[in-house]
DNA sequence: GGATGGTCTGACCAGTAGTCATGGACAATA
DNA sequence: TATTGTCCATGACTACTGGTCAGACCATCC
């Protein structure tokens, strides 16, 4: 990027580069709460420079335009969540699906704290131009911030995850199903009828992840998981309606 | 709107009618085209106006505003399509996951043909603002172009699904699973780069295609779908196809 | 012919992303 | 302290778009 770090200047340009990307950053923060709450064509570039007290020209000497602000923010907003693994020490012995478990009921929780990056993220996925979007999966497919092939690979290791299957898809499977469901029940209540189900009942949300689970287990867990002679667990089949 | 339905007049409000409803049918084509070709916020209403050899102004007179333009191209692109069931007699008679497996390979040669209603789906799915996808999405359930509950239904009526699952949950995941596989093939060569893997080689399509039929069967399908016949069959290792 | 109702028009408006010449703040130098 | 040069903030300005609307236009109906 920048060649600062061969110049071992003290203070001089540093301060200079430091006081540049703070601003930046200040920037970003509140370009994401814009984003999020407004959308991204919603979101005026004017207003944010209001906000900040600078002027709108300011942004676009720093970010050049409105989509390259966006993705910034898109990316603070994707790295600033944890990987996969980064769960607790407990949780991760566990195995693969409880640790799936472990985020889908996390999160839930999470987004009620702080909504922002998760909108941000949401509105990266539908809610922008396909030229944006286009920059975005190059970024996903480059950073992979989530680390989702070393959790993949933490799955196959273990012996929870099929072996009959390119590991690469079993990825990509989890990926889109985990989105999608993830986006489900996590819009059902900050955005109801952006996503297909509406009529879920909040109160049901941990049925569902167990569902989704075994749906999950099922596609791409190792064939026989359970074949060993466990204390056979009365499966209530009361799922059915 | 109007009241023509209510007076039964023959051919005079019916022929003012059905020119109105025509010249509505040409703007969606001609917009339909330009969304494809330019995507949503690209595509300008003047230029389409231009084409059409008509004003601006008439296109706003019709449709109101360019989203509601968009959404009855989308409408109409997405009803274009053909229902899951729509097979030839042969193919729905072997059942559920060969009828998946007939448009998925159906669909990437239909595309090559005409790929313009496929884009404006496309687009409405992931390039849009979230307020527009939200009619989008109300529109689906409402409708269920695809007749997906209709398909699932059918599944589980011949014993390959299983039943131990909400069937609605089964029907939403393999809509996610389905939309997100299509969208990964047929952008491959449509629009590389758009979903998150690049590398696929083109001749192994149908590789792709049989390797996510087996996860899909694995999480949907019915537990055991090779049991009966033989007397006691040694728990089978390898899915079969 | 004249009245009537809907349709088309294009000039017009409001508002936004993006530009740029200007000027100021600040550090390095003398 | 004065000078100089670099970078950045500024806000007036442009280009262009979606959207509006009063009136022209036109087909139908008395």
């Amino acid at each position: 990027m920048s060649s600062s770090l061969t110049h071992s200047q003290p203070s001089a340009s540093e301060s200079v580069r430091a006081r540049s990307e703070a601003k930046r950053a200040r920037i970003v923060d509140v370009a994401m709460r814009h984003f999020a709450e407004q959308g991204y064509h919603q979101a005026r570039v004017q207003d944010m420079a209001a906000e900040l007290g600078i002027a709108k020209g300011s942004v676009f000497q720093h970010f050049g335009s409105k989509e390259r602000l966006f993705l910034a923010a898109y990316k603070r907003a994707v790295t600033s969540f944890p990987g996969w693994l980064d769960v607790p020490g407990e949780t991760r012995e566990q195995g693969f699906f409880a640790t799936v478990r472990y985020w889908l009921l996390r999160t839930v929780d999470t987004l009620r704290e702080d909504w922002v990056p998760y909108r941000v993220a949401l509105i990266g996925n539908y809610g922008t131009d396909l030229g944006l979007k286009r920059q975005i999966n190059r970024f996903l497919v480059n950073e992979d911030p989530y680390r989702l092939a070393a959790f993949v690979k933490f799955g196959v290791d273990r012996g929870e995850l099929r072996r009959d299957v390119d590991q690469d898809f079993v990825a990509s499977f989890l990926d889109w199903t985990w989105e999608r469901f993830q986006d489900a029940l996590l819009t059902e209540e900050l955005d109801p009828g952006l996503f297909r189900r509406h009529g879920g009942r909040p109160e049901r949300t941990e049925a569902r992840i167990e569902e989704f689970l075994r749906l999950l287990r099922s596609a791409i867990g190792a064939p026989q998981p359970l074949a060993p002679p466990k204390a056979a667990p009365k499966k209530a089949r009361q799922a059915r309606r």
